[in-house]
DNA sequence: ATGATACATCGACAAGTATCAATGTGTTGT
DNA sequence: ACAACACATTGATACTTGTCGATGTATCAT
């Protein structure tokens, strides 16, 4: 599998009309994937990590959820674009993807 | 069905250190809640009606969904504490809740 | 009372999700 | 080559969710 620097993060422009389906439909996977407790813990953590990011090794534990699950959230995460991973060695390192919260915030201060 | 002002919104205080499990718990159903395109532009409609609110049978019908199912997604909006609603004889009229996204706006900015 | 209107609830179904044990895949050190 | 480690994927299960037709409930006009 690929682990250089992901992102599905598209630049999504808010139009000034009503919210049209299109962007609800881009907009919509950003708030699912912060929609999980797990999840929220998880990005906040990987923020707190500030530019270096964290290792994943250092994600399981506090959660208190099995190795599978916490990188099962993890793919979530990346998938919506919120972080990024990159592998060093034997560990993935993540880490807040640069744009991460834009669209989500731009809806928020509408 | 009790139909005055509605809100499950509790004043969300984020701590300094990092997400605490409790708060995530707190915050996570309003993410939840605006996971959806369709409850999306519904929030968006609602909250461009300003003050005074927006009719739910001017909702249905934009949205391309049946009435029940429109229903269901404003109760999920309201029980999540983002919107209010007010009956006015045969209608409801559903309107932002005062500090509907405080909680989740001091997340993202943090 | 009767009928019409607006909205909520119920029941059902298909699709999605959170979880973990087991297993697979790279990478490092020996 | 081999063992150990870090992480991903698979398979299975229980639970949740989006959707609609049918039905229930409240309000208004006649």
């Amino acid at each position: 599998m690929y682990h250089g620097l992901v992102s599905n993060a598209k630049p999504i422009t808010l139009g000034k009309g009503p919210l049209a389906d299109a962007a609800a439909a881009n907009l919509a996977p950003m708030f699912a994937a912060l929609s999980d407790p797990i999840r929220l813990r998880l990005f906040d953590l990987v923020r707190r990590a500030g530019r270096d990011g964290i290792c994943s090794c250092d994600l399981t534990e506090p959660l208190d959820r099995s190795q599978p699950t916490i990188s099962h959230h993890l793919k979530v995460l990346r998938e919506a674009g919120l972080v990024e991973s990159r592998r060093d060695g034997t560990w993935i390192w993540y880490s807040i993807a640069p744009r991460a919260l834009d669209a989500v915030s731009q809806f928020i201060q509408r």
